[in-house]
DNA sequence: TAAGAATTTAGCTAAATATCTAAATATTGG
DNA sequence: CCAATATTTAGATATTTAGCTAAATTCTTA
């Protein structure tokens, strides 16, 4: 949970997050909608992966991430946990 | 935006959010549910505040701390955003 | 109005984090 | 196998952040 939300505080890691929605992307394209160095950028997909927003799989000399959007129910069952609201259920 | 995931960032604050949704409460009576000094749950409080999460009020000599759950919808939007999920309309 | 209680501010330190450079490790095509 | 391309690792530096102590502020009440 928390890796969840620390993993979130970045807007360059939110950034990626909002790439990977549309569609996966090897590492070198999500690279080049930033500024930063690959390794730089490296670092923040790890962050990503250990908190289980993003998984990664070789393919041949690229390795092409993806989102995981179950994680995010945890987070919305715990805003709503503290908004007091009822769940959707879907 | 960014301020609302930066605050939510830090399991400290998350406690509070969660005492908050109890009932408002004083800074000292937040307190005496941590271990840290005054100086630094102040610290976090300031944090919530500049995020919207939470209101203070001065009250005497007291200041009282109240939720504010609506900041959460924008929260939650990001979060449907991405998911790509239909947003319950409640 | 002076003392006491609650909270905040200021300034410091240590730990965590973002980014960089340089080097290492795949993988593929010639 | 070699060179080129893509990604990752290691190690350094700079910034941010959580927590502390001490002092300041605000409010109440004797």
């Amino acid at each position: 949970m928390n890796d969840l939300f620390k993993a979130l505080a970045d807007p360059s890691r939110r950034k990626i997050l909002k790439l990977l929605k549309d569609k996966n992307r090897n590492a070198g394209d999500i690279l080049s909608h930033f500024e930063m160095k690959g390794s730089s950028l490296n670092h923040h997909l790890e962050i990503l992966k250990q908190s289980g927003l993003v998984m990664s799989e070789k393919k041949g000399q690229n390795v092409i991430y993806s989102i995981n959007t179950t994680v995010f129910q945890e987070l919305i069952e715990w805003v709503y946990d503290i908004k007091g609201a009822e769940h959707e259920t879907k």
